[in-house]
DNA sequence: AGCACGCCGACT
DNA sequence: GTCGGCGTGCTC
């Protein structure tokens, strides 16, 4: 008898949809192409039934069932967990972790990879001399086992030819690489560890069979990753293990990963990340799916990999905002992975510098263990000296003060590197006419434009409108239009001015737009080749800079006085992450911050680099003002052409939720900072409340009768729930 | 979401 | 006469 299939497919709409099997023998888990409402399909079969609501004549037959089965149990059990607790589709939800060429009707297969090893003998001699990449590649034989295609690009791209010879006389055997085996040299020594290394180490291997979240605490350099690396060592020893370690972007990876490599080399480990293609993601996906893969390196959407074996998740640099995602589900990476350590009952380590404060907030409570390293790893390494600069004592002049136009003169002298940091792109965030006052803005976005002079344009880094820059203001005709303020690469103009012999490079989106060119100028940082680094906070992030002795900071005071209550937070990690890049080797550093408010208590607190008691200040200030961690938030966001129909829409909202009699705190609807954006005009709705369970059931019923409504439809509108910004 | 079905304007 | 505009409604 014909067996009815459950289907979930990627569509908005939060059910699942029958039909029969057509004969196929599936299973759950399974993917299958069906055809729905006129178009090919792929779904995930949920569940195998005989009955169904519908009449089965009504009922179409599955098109085609693949035999792979795309999530286990667990995996499952989190993915449903999070369509609950965001209110997302399920099949939107179990569907969009899939590497993409299992999201497609037709087969997906990976490109299998082989290694090769020599199994006859063969005599170098015999090769004709002209044959050179066959001479090259039996040669590379005699001094390894088996080559990786990898390894055989290495020797030459025209590999492939040569090898087919070998093969074809039978003197070549070929395996399949299922997971990546390290390719370079294996086993590093692992150096000495302090006194605060062991003792975290100790402490997760001590509970390392159950469920803890544990917060690392340590200051740049404090060996936060040695630390992750011989807990995973131990905990990957036993048979049936997986580690899922979590890093906030690709820009960050390629050290971590290398450094995972050299010193784990026993250990099979993959990568998932946005710069895969998708060839290389599917393969990588599958390594880490079933099993093969013991580490698996990946982004934020890694976090809902399956992974059968998976004994412990390594999130590093916790508080960084690219784990919450801004579109679709907006899930947020940390509390998934809590989420999943929890069900699985196995440990989650969290490191970071500056922690975000929901996470100090728990370890202060002692629901999270505290894991503290105050030295530097490398005892030499000095903690840099920070100081404020008052502008109304020492005025900018083109953005700079003479304090700090003194200090980069200085470490010119002394042979050393300066990096000025100012997280604005471009030549001048805006262009103006003294004449009339009118400043360039975007016609979509309440945004101004900003100047870049290289290209003579005018751009929106809101939503990529451009323009030519105007010979005079559309206004009023004056043709004297002048950029007003400092960014990038009016900074890296002055200072060229100020200091003609000086090589200077700026690093920003603008300047770093090819593949290879953040890494081609990392090497001529390190060679001595550059004497001042202009940047935004691309170049913030985890990059070594031994003989980088001078840190300014140009221009921060907006975030101090920003209505988003998080900017102070962000701003306080952002400033200990750029100080973090003077004096990593044994020479003294020292950061400048240009401010009009030297006196802020956020200053005081990054001068004695003392995180623990800003936090406990922002900590008491969000319990004075009901904000989280303290409570819980979310937002509906509405957007549309016209706002009376965002404000209709988010008003009746608020009715509804209220008619639920909810202990929910339910605001008015109000416009967010950026009022229109790409020419829809926007709203948002905010709800608080002491309980996240409150929360949920609230939304339980609210959702559905959103979706329902016809009204709705003219208007989108998203749920953000836990918003990183307001 | 995306695709059909449907009911009104300017075109070979 | 019809080609096509995008409003409404449904998808097992």
């Amino acid at each position: 008898m014909s067996k009815i299939l459950k289907i979930a497919l990627d569509v908005p709409l939060d059910r699942l949809f029958d039909y029969t099997d057509n004969g196929f023998s599936a299973r759950i888990g399974n993917r299958v192409v069906v055809s729905f409402a006129g178009r090919n399909l792929i779904g995930v079969v949920i569940d195998i039934v005989t009955q169904s609501e519908f009449e089965l004549e009504k009922l179409k037959p599955v098109t085609h069932v693949f035999e792979d089965v795309v999530f286990d149990n667990d995996s499952f059990k989190l993915l449903k967990f999070c369509a609950d607790y965001y209110h997302a589709p399920l099949g939107q939800v179990l569907l969009s972790g899939l590497p993409l060429r299992l999201r497609q009707t037709k087969p997906a297969n990976a490109r299998k990879t082989f290694s090769y090893s020599l199994c006859g003998a063969i005599n170098l001699a015999e090769i004709p001399a002209r044959q050179t990449v066959l001479h090259r590649i039996v040669q590379a034989f005699q001094s390894s086992d088996s080559l990786t295609e990898a390894e055989l690009v290495q020797i030459s791209g025209t590999w492939r030819k040569a090898i087919l010879q070998l093969e074809t006389k039978g003197l070549i055997s070929k395996q399949e690489i299922v997971a990546v085996k390290p390719s370079l040299p294996a086993n590093q020594a692992a150096p000495q560890l302090n006194a605060e290394q062991k003792a975290a180490i100790d402490a997760v291997l001590a509970e390392k069979d159950k469920f803890k979240p544990w917060l690392l605490y340590g200051i740049t350099g404090s060996g936060k990753t040695e630390v992750y690396m011989q807990i995973l060592a131990e905990v990957l020893h036993q048979p049936n293990t997986q580690a899922l370690v979590l890093v906030p972007e690709i820009n960050l990876t390629p050290q971590l990963e290398s450094r995972f490599r050299t010193r784990l080399s026993e250990f099979p480990l993959v990568t998932l990340h946005s710069n895969l293609g998708e060839s290389e993601r599917l393969h990588n996906w599958q390594a880490a799916a079933s099993g093969a893969a013991k580490i698996v390196i990946g982004t934020r959407l890694s976090v809902f990999t399956p992974l059968p074996h998976l004994s412990i998740i390594v999130m590093d640099e916790e508080h960084d905002g690219s784990y919450k995602q801004q579109e679709g589900m907006r899930y947020h990476a940390r509390d998934v992975a809590l989420m999943r350590a929890k069900q699985l009952d196995v440990p989650v380590v969290m490191g970071s510098a500056t922690p975000a404060l929901e996470t100090w907030h728990q370890a202060q409570k002692g629901q999270y263990g505290l894991l503290t390293l105050k030295e530097r790893a490398v005892q030499s390494a000095q903690l840099p000296q920070i100081h404020c600069i008052d502008i109304a004592k020492s005025p900018t002049e083109n953005g700079f003060s003479p304090l700090l136009v003194r200090a980069i003169k200085t470490r010119l002298e002394r042979g050393e590197q300066s990096l000025l940091f100012l997280n604005r792109r471009g030549y001048a965030p805006v262009l103006h006419c003294n004449a009339c006052q009118w400043t360039s803005s975007c016609p979509r976005c309440s945004a101004r434009l900003v100047v870049h002079l290289s290209q003579r344009r005018l751009k929106c880094h809101h939503c990529g409108h451009e323009q030519k820059i105007p010979l005079q203001c559309p206004s009023c005709g004056n043709p004297d239009l002048k950029p007003v303020g400092q960014a990038t690469q009016r900074l890296e103009a002055t200072l060229q001015q100020l200091f003609p012999q000086a090589r200077i490079a700026r690093v920003d989106r603008d300047s770093m737009r090819s593949k290879d060119a953040l890494h081609d100028l990392l090497r001529r940082v390190h060679a001595g080749e550059v004497d001042i680094l202009v940047g935004t906070q691309m170049l913030a992030k985890g990059h070594d800079f031994p003989n980088l002795t001078l840190v300014g900071v140009l221009d921060t005071d907006s975030a101090l006085y920003s209505p988003d209550f998080r900017a102070a937070e962000r701003l306080f990690a952002q400033l200990m992450q750029v100080a973090g890049r003077a004096g990593r080797a044994d020479k003294a550093g020292e950061v400048l911050i240009q401010t009009a408010f030297p006196q802020h208590p956020l200053f005081a607190a990054l001068r004695h680099q003392d995180y623990a008691s800003y936090a406990a200040e922002l900590l008491h200030e969000r319990q004075v003002m009901q904000f989280p961690p303290l409570r819980y938030f979310a937002l509906i966001k509405a957007e549309a052409n016209d706002y009376a129909l965002v404000n209709r829409f988010l008003t009746q909202v608020a009715q509804w939720a209220r008619q639920t009699g909810t202990e929910v705190m339910i605001y008015d609807p109000v416009r967010p900072q950026m009022e229109r954006l790409k020419g829809m005009e926007r709203g948002q709705l905010l709800f608080q409340s002491t309980s996240r369970g409150h929360l949920q059931q609230l939304f339980k019923t609210l959702i559905p009768q959103i979706r329902a409504d016809k009204s709705a439809a003219k208007i989108r509108w998203v749920l953000d729930l836990d918003p990183i910004e307001i």
